[in-house]
DNA sequence: TAATAATTTTGACATTTATCAATGATAGAA
DNA sequence: TTCTATCATTGATAAATGTCAAAATTATTA
């Protein structure tokens, strides 16, 4: 009793085998959380637990690996490398986040980038034992199903958005997307660059800076370096839309 | 034994069992090939076997159904309908594709309209017996999830395509894609009008009409009307890449 | 077949967005 | 702190793409 310490969790205090048991089911959002403990403890047995610095790559596109990630902690950005070393930001990750690169069950060739925008802990679970687990709890395929499909509908719906609006618009949905489903305030301190957030809304950092620029003087944000500020967002919401 | 014509598979001439057993499993790229023929009976049962005309709507965006579509025979486009009745043809699909409208296990509301471009005969089958199959057979909730994350890693592609390449790029994409998804030919009578290949590429039909017309003076194609004939594959597919 | 409607093609022009170059600001390293 | 490298901003200009209107072609119907 005197080494508890050493069975503590060195990221949460708890002990060691909440990471596996009681920090995944717990999360709401979790794809994990049809698990039983037994199921639990089975797939991450030998899991890897991993910790990235910023910058750092955690899937690089085009290589073959049959990892899929879960996010402990941190953020990362998810992305594809195109031609002419043009990337484009598809989205960003964060605690809880469940990821495949895109190889699950096809051959296992990852089909984007995904690098530490904070530093990050994550797992990497060995795909094939998610297939394992299929036969024994018949819902948890149907919630990594579920999982595909919300993926499937977002892509679908930020094509849309790319190709369909002007680019006020898509600098509103990014600004957007980062209040809601990222920092979850009206104020934050982004962790991308305009270089990065252009990235995200397909367009040069210039025309990025630009908007952004417009949207200061109709007092609709407010910047000061890397901190943003919502102002009107009912103004953003009906650029975003209607842009 | 004499009415054996009665129980005849009006698509096909086959007896009527077929249009279950035989022909969706010998399908090679079918998502049912791994179903045992007692498995295939549970799950079209009391299958929906429908036929559309051209230009009906098989699905439409933003209803809730429980489907998922199988497609026996004829031509389909799949799209969704943006802001100002701008549409964005995501692919089209045909006989042995499997497709569900973005709601499979996620609220059943479909994320795009899938309409016939020929006459259609399909097969909706209700989404909940899938899940049924998944604890039986669990190789079939792989085969699932393989075609999600197909789709997926389509969708991605394709959406680096639309936001990175120049029109002659993209024009160039589509005309491969008809030639070696579609009609497997070099010479093919397109079912696309201007205005849909158009959609298919991100355009407006003018800028379309333009490109094609470079391609036929550079002799890369030949047109006439709705026929379209790739001359130089190898000039198409190098402006596929770098355009 | 003639007549009508729909689609395709072309041209002139406007708008959106990118590119390039220069300047200003900021954050680490010495 | 000062230097240096990186990042952000601005302006001038060019390129890509869309819009609108008219003409040519093709398809449909009477």
């Amino acid at each position: 009793m005197t080494e508890t310490s050493n069975k503590n969790c060195k990221d949460c205090g708890k002990e060691s085998v909440c990471c596996a048991q009681t920090c995944f089911s717990k999360s709401e959002t979790n794809i994990f959380k049809p698990l039983s403990e037994q199921e639990l403890s089975f797939l991450v047995d030998k899991k890897q637990q991993i910790k990235y610095k910023v910058k750092e790559t955690i899937i690089k596109q085009n290589t073959t690996s049959t990892f899929v990630i879960c996010m402990r902690d941190g953020l990362a950005k998810v992305y594809t490398e195109g031609e002419k070393g043009k990337n484009l930001i598809v989205k960003l990750i964060g605690k809880g986040d469940f990821i495949s690169g895109g190889g699950l069950f096809n051959g296992n060739i990852q089909h984007f980038t995904i690098s530490a925008i904070t530093p990050v802990t994550c797992c990497l679970i060995d795909s094939s034992k998610l297939t394992n687990l299929f036969t024994e709890n018949n819902q948890f395929a149907v919630e990594l199903m579920r999982n595909h499909t919300k993926q499937n509908n977002y892509l679908l719906s930020k094509m849309v958005s790319l190709t369909q609006k002007y680019m006020p618009g898509r600098v509103a949905e990014t600004l957007l997307y980062l209040k809601n489903d990222i920092y979850k305030n009206s104020k934050f301190k982004s962790h991308l660059s305009r270089q990065e957030l252009a990235e995200m809304s397909n367009m040069t950092k210039e025309s990025l800076v630009r908007i952004l620029h417009q949207f200061k003087e109709s007092e609709i944000i407010k910047t000061q370096g890397s901190e943003i500020e919502i102002l009107d967002e009912g103004s953003l919401t009906h650029i975003s839309r209607n842009g």
